[in-house]
DNA sequence: CCATCTTTGTGCACGCGTTCACAAAGACAT
DNA sequence: ATGTCTTTGTGAACGCGTGCACAAAGATGG
């Protein structure tokens, strides 16, 4: 009944905050890199800096999953890369559909992250008769026609949306009357789904918009700077966005 | 100097909460639907229901912006559309190049999403010889040894960093040095970037095991359910990841 | 012109997440 | 065994973001 509710299931999980929660891969990447090097221990300081995060914030995220640390020493790396292993899931076999199997679909099916990770790709769905049965990846794609087939057989509960906007909830609604109950989207729509059933959404060009802001914000600035000083201190042909004072109100004019 | 700080440069910039920065995409994309479909003007309440927030929420967002609604009507479609884009800077032309022309590459750049809102594919990056000169979506891929001049060249100021993880830092140590001040990564690493250098991260396999998280938590809850019930709520075949205690301090056997 | 009704804009309180700073804990050398 | 040194684990303060609830503003009808 929950229309739309993205990310953050509001209730903190087994009382590990969410933000926590979306550290622990971050952290399991950095320790399975020092694990391949056989590096044996290491320190929160050192830990953090190869997760790109504040080493303060590193221990807090770790007490909250217990004690697994020796002080004056640091962190076990494998003890810890199982900890978070198993809190977060991995220990065990997560078959995965995806939906979709356009560009972005057929790279998915072919990302080496997944299976790394406790993660199967269970099977391919796309709604166009030509597809089925072309490999993709070396799997096999099914027509949709069989999606809720595949996801009872095979216990599916996580499946992938790559297909355009306009399929996407609908999609949606038949992955969860199947009995899927988390959905990784990749379309660009608010989905909608009922309570239980996570979601959460990844927006190529939404990314883009965020970081074209702070890029605007910069060139701002920087031609207020270079109004009293002469040398632009970046290369030769950039915009410089001069309309808009420095206040919010502007009175442009653009009416109904 | 900064070492691996990704998205939330920190300083609120220009007064506008980052976080409200983040939704306005979402906005902008829910208010072009309804644009159109030649809806005059919206609500709060509507508008947020379609992009899936709260409508307070929304309301604030927008008090950030100036104050462009209209008190017992709403806000205008086509007004508001205009801010959003402005205050994003989405009313000038951004030129991107992707560097790593793999399927995610390919699928990036086939990806309608950029051009639809002022970014425009510039070039695309490969470091693969046999790559060169062959057209992806419509685009011949060029040389890696080009890139400092293709960016300089175009002014570009955004890079999308689609290698593998291995060559992700190399690379983004060239982009930036050739005047790329913003760059979105989807190469599962950490990047280290000077300060005034924007990077925004999108991981695929983070988004997964994160569901994977709640999804093991879910299935916990419904074991610790249907121990005393029964009847399990969802379909057959789902492992029940039935170790565990429900305090987080398990003796776990598992040593160094 | 006045009353009513709708919807915005925002003051306020609350909760989550981050960060600092330090005491407790253990390793290690002597 | 004792002291020193390193590093963890966490109490406490702070700041940001969210959501409630309401007053102000304007539209609309009589």
């Amino acid at each position: 009944m929950a229309t739309g509710r993205s990310h953050r299931p509001a209730t903190r999980s087994r009382g590990i905050p969410e933000a926590t929660v979306a550290r622990l891969p971050l952290y399991l990447r950095a320790l399975t890199g020092l694990s391949e090097r056989s590096v044996p221990t290491v320190s929160s300081e050192e830990l953090a800096a190869a997760a790109g995060v504040n080493s303060a914030k590193l221990r807090k995220d770790f007490s909250y999953l217990g004690s697994y640390g020796t002080r004056g020493v640091g962190y076990d790396v494998e003890y810890l890369v199982y900890q978070i292993s198993r809190e977060l899931g991995l220990t065990q076999d997560w078959p995965v559909v995806i939906v979709g199997i356009g560009n972005l679909g057929a790279a998915l099916a072919n990302y080496g992250g997944f299976a790394s990770r406790g993660f199967r790709v269970a099977a391919l769905i796309d709604a166009d008769p030509a597809m089925a049965g072309k490999p993709v990846a070396g799997i096999p794609v099914q027509h949709s026609d069989e999606l809720e087939k595949i996801i009872e057989d095979n216990g599916v509960s996580i499946g992938v949306i790559a297909t355009p906007a306009g399929a996407a909830q609908q999609v949606c609604d038949r992955l969860v009357a199947a009995g899927v109950t988390s959905i990784l989207n990749f379309a660009p729509t608010v989905l909608s789904v009922p309570d239980g059933v996570d979601v959460r959404k990844v927006d190529l060009s939404i990314e883009l918009q965020i970081l074209a802001f702070h890029e605007q914000r910069k060139a701002g600035e920087e031609a207020e700077a270079a109004a009293h000083d002469g040398s632009g201190p970046v290369a030769a042909t950039r915009r410089e966005a001069a309309e808009q004072g420095p206040d919010g109100d502007v009175p442009a004019v653009m009416p109904a």
